[in-house]
Parts: C-alpha cells; structure tokens; sequence
RNA sequence: GGCCCCAUCGUCUAGCGGUCUAGGACGUCGCCCUUUCACGGCGAAAACACGGGUUCGAUUCCCGUUGGGGUCACCA
C-alpha cells in the first residue's frame, strides 16, 4: 500500500427491484460509473431486494436491461441484498452485544399511535426512545422485539458532501432507527451500510432523498468503527412541470424511451449527463470525454427538470450520425410492424440506400420509421391532402411531360433525373418546383419527402414510373368526375 | 409542522468579486439556402427572485424574506 498511489475508488447503484429503471436512477448510474471510471475505479451493482412483498424478478429484469442498454454494466455480477440476510442480522446482534444497540418491545400499533399523538401536539413523530434504557421483565421479553441502534442524542454530525457540500444535522433530530425487524429481517438502513462496507464502496453517490438518511447511516458506521464513505448526494429530476418525476406524472421507463419515443442510448446519455451537470459550453459529449471531464463538483445542487423538446433535438443530433446499418436495423421492426409484414430483402436494400437522405429529418426512430414507410406502401399510393393539392390542374400535365423525359434517361440515377427535370423546366421557362412538387406527390403519396430525386434514383425506374402513371390515372379519374 | 437542501433567460446551464452592455444549448420568432420537409447559416426577443449587509466594487461572499424541493416507517 502506497501513500502516493491513486485513490481507490469503487462506486455502487443500488436500485430496488420494485419497477422498472427510471431516468432519475439511470443518471445516478451513469454518474456512479462516469465517477469510477473518471479515477480508474470500479462500479458495482446491488439489486436491494430486502422489501420481499414489492420486489420483483420482471423489475431485476427490467433494470439490468435499461443499464445494459445505455452502457452501464458494472464491474462485477449484481449482489443480491436479500442474500446476505444473515449478514445483516450477525452485523445487528454485533451491535446488541457491544451495547450500540437494544431490543425495542413496542408494538407497530403502539408506536402508531405514539406517532399520531405527537403529530396532534405538534411535535415531530419520532421514537421516543421508550425501550433504550430499559431492562424487559421475563413477561414482556417474550414479546417479538425488534433492534434499534442506540444513536447519539447530543452534539450535531456535519457531513462534507461532494455535491451539497457541508450539511450539518443534530443528533437530537434523529430516533433510534430500526435495524433488525421483528421477524429477524433487515432494515434498508442497516443493509445498505454492512453492503456498502464488505463491498467496499469508497464514495456514495445516490439521490438527494438519501441525503437526510445519511446522517443515520453515519452513526451506524461509526458504532462499528468502520471507515466512512465519501458522500454525493445529487438532486433530483423534475417533471417538465417542476413536480416531482412520478409514474402519475408519466415518469417513463428508460424501455419505454427506448421503445416508444424511439430515442437512441447514447442520446439519452447525453441528455441525462447535461441535466444538473456541464462543462463550459460542451453540449454534445460522449462517453469518453465525459469520463475526462466529469466532476462530483460541477453537479448542480438544485433540482432539474426534465425537457422533451431538448432529448429530441440531441437525439436528431445522434441520428444523424449514425451508422446508417444500425439505424436501418433499429428501423426495420417499426416498419414491419406499420406495414404488417416483413421486408423483402430488396426493400431492405432499399432502406440502406436511402437512409442518409432519411435520417436527416427524423428526430426520433419513430419519425425514421414513418418518413420511410412511403417506399414500401403497395401501389397505388393513397394521397393526402398535399398530394392530392399538388395533382391537381395543371399538374398532371407536367408530370407527363417529365414522365417521358425521365423515361428518356439512360442512367437512372439521381443526378441524371434531375437534370433531366431541370432541362424540361427551363425549355417551358417553368420553374423546377412544378415538376418536382408533382413528382413528389406521385412517388411519396404526400408532400413532405427526402430529396424527391434520390427517391426516384432509389425507386428504381419501373416503379417510378408506375407510381407516375398510377398519379396520372388517379388525376384523370377525378378530371372526368 | 420540525429538520435539511436549493434559487442565472420558458427549460438545461456557463459564470467560482472587477473580463457581465451576463455566454452557450433547446424551444420561440425573423431572414438566408432550397424541388417539399428537414439539415445548415445568420439574426432577434428572453434571466442574475426580493430586501439588507460585507467590500473601492457584487450574478459571484454573509443574513433574512419569498418561492421550490427533500425527509421525518418493523418502505427503500
């Protein structure tokens, strides 16, 4: 062991498997794994499972698959909390032989209406300690009895916190906390302290709702003269309202980000990153230089709140490059599942040729997957309103006209198309929109596309001009109608 | 209610006593580019919550007010 070697860091998220990973626990992952890899330490996971009537195996699930897709596997498998049982209670009766803890024989109920009545007086609804100095006749010792630390009551603990800085507390604030149950089970409090001490967690990143906990947490560790952890308590994420983030206020899953708003990992990363933290001006930064750059000190104290508008526009960013393979995979079952049917090996193709064209104007996969459905909608193509307006007369005159001198280009290809719409449009004096609008609506069914001679060059000529003559059918119809 | 924390444009933030006529991003609104829509470019409107101090000088330090948040279980 060397004085001047590194700061060993090793840092947890400790999520409760009672739902699925939200983005307020994604970004105290992230900032847990950004914070480890940032000194060259590790990042650990613990599934806290200790509340057996809420945890689920879906929620273990579902939260290993949120970190695993934003990229923030931990160094080692998960620890189950609830398997370490024993461990927690050895560590309470510990305390119950040094004299640090005591048995309580105060029923819930009692302890109840104790609450209730010291709310009625207008007093804080703490234990008041009506078992710590007290000795159990051999009638009330049979009674089930829990274990409760018995905590300083005098003098004030002032932790140093890395984000909130020094936050001070009065021992006389704080009961006698639970630490063993009646049925012999933990508590989270004395859970997370043993699990945080045998796997070695040197700093404590969490949310800011913890931050009061700590001071509870603290007079734990000290009872066993184990080393204490640097603290971090960050703030937590807002609703766009201000209110707190809350499934009832559409809280979302980072599965349901992914697989409904259709954003792209590294883009909620990003965003989650930027929100209550920055470096100068960096708005786009990736992992690796988040590792450079990130600071438990540059994490903003206040609560922040969520932006919508703000995700898409970084996920348009990460669309945008993207490899074009990957987004064509992540587009394909959107798209199968609008059309109801698989691709054809040609369509796929088809997808990856135009996909630069494509992705420029989606900000979301959902959006990719929409703007990209015209190419494999069956003929012929059903009209909106904008198409419909740019067919109507005179329109299908020109598109008639540049029917047959597309038809005339031997090299299919977007450049030669459109410079053959060019030439007819300057030998009428016709300006290029009226070929272009026409043709647009004719090959896309609407007025809003990529460029409308990349499409073409992509169509391939036998369905460009199928799709032609189908708009000029349609035109006609309504003409004689 | 007790205790704890927080406070810069609508939102996320930069700012760590003078460089601030307060910078960037998203959003909003113009203009340009242009075959549509996007992208891109240019520009505009938009903030230091309030009141006291400290200081030669406060967005920046201290106190209070107001506002917001967190927490007070045999939940985590």
């Amino acid at each position: 062991m060397s004085a001047t070697g590194p700061l060993p860091v090793v840092t947890r998220f400790a999520p409760s498997p009672t739902g699925f990973l939200h983005i307020g626990g994604a970004r105290t992952a992230l900032f847990n794994l950004l914070f480890a890899r940032h000194h060259g330490g590790k990042f650990l996971l613990r599934i806290e499972d200790t509340d057996r009537a809420r945890s689920t195996d879906a929620a273990i699930e579902a939260i290993l698959d949120g970190l695993n897709w934003l990229g923030l596997d931990a160094d080692a498998p998960p620890v189950m909390q609830f398997a370490r049982a024993a461990r927690h209670a050895e560590v309470a009766h510990e305390l119950l032989a040094a004299g640090h803890a005591y048995r309580c024989y105060s029923s819930a109920a009692e302890l109840e209406a104790a609450r209730q009545a010291a709310r009625a007086a207008g007093k804080p609804p703490r234990y008041d300690g009506r078992w710590r100095d007290r000795v159990a006749t051999a009638d009330e010792a049979v009674q089930p009895s829990v274990i409760r630390l018995r905590a300083p009551t005098q003098g004030a603990v002032t932790i140093h916190d890395r984000v909130q800085g020094a936050v001070t507390v009065a021992n006389a604030e704080l009961d006698d906390m639970v630490l063993l149950r009646s049925d012999g089970t933990p508590t989270y409090m004395l859970a997370v302290v043993v699990d945080d001490h045998d796997m070695g967690i040197t700093h404590v990143i969490r949310g800011d709702d913890h931050l009061n906990n700590a001071f509870r947490q603290l007079a734990l560790i000290r009872a066993m003269s184990w080393a204490e952890p640097i603290y971090a308590h960050v703030p937590l994420l807002h609703g766009a309202d201000g209110s707190k983030l809350s499934k009832r206020h559409g809280a979302l899953g980072v599965d349901a980000y992914r697989d409904e708003l259709g954003i792209l990992p590294e883009a909620l990363e990003n965003y989650l990153l930027r929100l209550g933290w920055g470096h100068g001006d960096a708005e786009i930064i990736d992992r690796a230089q988040a590792i450079e750059w990130f600071t438990l000190e540059a994490v903003g104290r206040g609560p922040a709140r969520t932006d919508a508008k703000k995700l898409e526009s970084l996920n348009a960013h990460y669309i945008r490059v993207a490899d074009d393979t990957r987004l064509a995979a992540l587009a394909t079952p959107r798209i199968e599942a609008a059309l109801g049917r698989t691709l054809a090996w040609a369509e796929a193709d088809l997808l990856a040729r135009l996909m630069p064209e494509l992705k420029a104007r989606a900000r979301t996969l959902i959006e990719l997957a929409e703007g990209s459905l015209f190419l494999f909608r069956a003929r012929p193509l059903v009209l909106d309103d904008k198409a419909r307006a740019l067919l109507a007369p005179p329109a299908p005159l020109n598109l008639l006209a540049l029917r047959n001198r597309l038809d005339a280009v031997s090299e299919w290809c977007s450049a030669a198309l459109e410079a053959a719409a060019r030439g007819l449009a300057e030998e009428l004096g016709f300006k290029l929109g009226q070929f272009a609008q026409p043709l647009r609506a004719a090959l896309t069914g609407s007025g809003v596309s990529p460029g409308i001679f990349e499409v073409a060059a992509a169509l391939g000529r036998g369905e460009t001009l199928a799709r032609i003559d189908d708009a000029l059918a349609s035109a006609g119809e309504r003409e004689t109608a």
